[in-house]
RNA sequence: CGGGGUGUAGCACAGUCCGGUAGUGUACCUGGUUUGGGACCAGGGGGUCGUAGGUUCGAAUCCUGCCACCCCGACCA
């Protein structure tokens, strides 16, 4: 039929672009690299933003917007930082379009342009501490704890939907404080709100752990990231938390007076998530049939199909449905009725499906004869009848545990997709025949990760922060090694 | 930026080798019959064939330039 999805297991990459489209989640438009979100999962991503703006208001922070524009200059003050986007800059270079004197049309006035370049944000470091330069003058100003919602632009080669697009929505936290301790504290505070985001929110369990020197953010002292295991075997960086030490602070001269009226540059931290999440998501969960969205984040919780043949059967259904909505909206839940008749209710059962409405319930005139209805989950796709008092307990309960499985069983798919190896010979077999992440111990040295990046195209995910000491030699150099760190092919 | 591929109806594609004025499926619209897992029948609307130029009586088709997108590398949240 139409809307049939390609085999999983055939062609990742397929099936998720495929499922993005149908599903109506997003698709390429017409611009070089970008995606149009499209209202379905935009309402998804909404449901995020919620979910982790909470978050983050819980944790003390509150929300400003600053500039999408930021001066070359400005870009060049951290040095690792601008060689870090330097190459995946977009630049505004002139202010205004004039018609062509020979009636062509529409060009670049060449005396519109501009003195000093304008980079539009691959991320806001620059223009944030040159900002925080003219709010921070005492301690008592400390900490500053802002987050931004905004867009931002990197010019990728490649793109891919939600993954990497040539601009893409995320949250960008950007901290200020008087010690490194307390940025510590704040950087692994906020992978700790990601963490338990991803875990409680997505239903995606994550490793919490800390780059290595090649992989960390262009500017920060420390990169610490979670790391998501899709279900090709591929691992997906979902989330960074930087500690920026004083980088930025001594760049753009941001200083403090203390308590003993000395002059300190101020300690910083920056940390973001994005629209990257809902490929996360997606290749999480999905399946064959579809999306498969955990509850707490689906903006559809319940969908209700009736079957009928004529108007009156509609009717006394339509006063069941409304009884449903009602119970259900007490409880909190987004409960929707399609009651349209130009589809069949095995059309709209697919395409609940494929849009990964979590539960499904079904009423016809055999149901309203029996007092029951027929309820479906998206995750097993189990189908029961259900009797029509016991909705309003039902559900919720119900509801809890898709939420619940759909957790436990990612969970138990990475770890059968983490394996310890202890030779290079082994981590190769293993990165081939099954992917996943590979626990290994390495050198320590940018040298061996780069080889083995070279050779098998995994890199370091993380070191995991709650590695434990454990003597080994490293798979490739045969160096001493005091923890293991994760391997995998990564998106 | 290197290597490969594709641009034809909203979408997926055929037609291109061998030049003769636009097709199929699906989606859409109308009418009817249907409705517990993606309905069926009949009728209908919709295309500057990516773009600019060239060859020709005649170009989706041949030639040249340009543009866009996709896949594989390098780069990356």
């Amino acid at each position: 039929m139409a809307k049939e999805l390609p085999s999983r297991k055939e062609d990742y990459s397929l099936w998720y672009n495929e499922l993005v489209k149908k599903a109506d989640l997003a698709e390429h438009s017409d611009v070089r690299g970008c995606m149009v979100i499209k209202p379905y999962g935009y309402s998804i991503w909404e449901k995020m933003q919620q979910a982790l703006d909470t978050m983050f208001k819980e944790t003390g922070h509150v929300n400003a917007y600053f500039p999408l524009f930021v001066p070359k200059s400005f870009l060049a003050r951290e040095a690792s930082h601008v060689e870090g986007f330097a190459k995946e800059c977009a630049i505004v270079t002139h202010y205004r379009l004039k018609n062509a004197e020979d009636g062509s049309g529409i060009i670049v006035d060449p005396e519109a342009k501009l003195e000093e370049e304008l980079i539009v944000r691959p991320t806001s470091e620059t223009v944030i501490w040159s900002t925080y330069r003219k709010w921070i003058q005492s301690y008592r100003d400390l900490p500053l704890l802002i987050n931004q919602w905004a867009n931002v632009v990197r010019w990728e080669m490649r793109t891919r939907l939600f993954l990497r697009t040539t601009e893409f929505l995320w949250q960008e936290g950007h901290t200020a404080h008087a010690t490194s301790q307390e940025a510590v504290d704040e950087t692994l505070q906020m992978l700790g709100v990601y963490a338990q985001f991803a875990e409680e929110f997505m239903a995606m369990p994550v490793y919490k752990g800390k780059k290595t020197e090649s992989e960390k953010f262009p500017g920060a002292v420390d990169t610490y990231c979670i790391e998501a295991m899709m279900q090709d075997g591929k691992a997906l960086q979902a989330g960074t938390s930087h500690f920026l030490g004083q980088n930025f602070a001594k760049a753009f001269e941001v200083q403090f007076a203390n308590k003993e009226g000395k002059l300190e540059h101020v300690w910083g931290t920056s940390w973001g998530v994005s629209t990257r999440l809902m490929g996360a998501l997606i290749m999480a969960h999905s399946d064959d049939d579809g999306l498969v969205l955990p509850p707490k984040l689906a903006p559809i919780h319940v969908v209700i199909v009736p079957i009928f043949r004529s108007e009156d059967e509609l009717k006394a259904i339509s006063e069941k449905a409304d009884q449903i909505k009602s119970a259900l909206k007490k409880s909190g839940y987004t409960v929707k009725f399609d009651n349209r008749d130009t589809h069949k209710p095995g059309f709209k059962f697919a395409e609940y499906e494929l849009k990964g409405v979590p539960v499904r319930i079904a009423i016809g005139p055999r149901d309203l004869e029996n007092g029951t209805v027929e309820v479906a989950r998206r995750d097993t796709k189990e189908k029961k009848l259900i009797s029509f008092d016991a909705i309003a307990t039902d559900i919720p309960a119900l509801l809890e545990d898709i939420q619940n499985n759909i957790y436990t069983k990612a969970l138990s798919f990475r770890k059968e997709m983490t394996t310890p190896v202890d030779s290079f010979e082994e981590f190769e077999k293993v990165l081939e025949e099954k992917g996943g992440f590979l626990s290994a111990h390495w050198d320590g040295t940018a040298e061996t990760e780069e080889k083995i990046k070279e050779k098998t195209k995994a890199t370091i995910r993380c070191i995991p922060n709650d590695a434990q000491a454990e003597n080994g030699t490293c798979i490739f150099s045969g160096k001493p090694s005091s923890r293991r760190v994760l391997f995998a092919r990564a998106y």
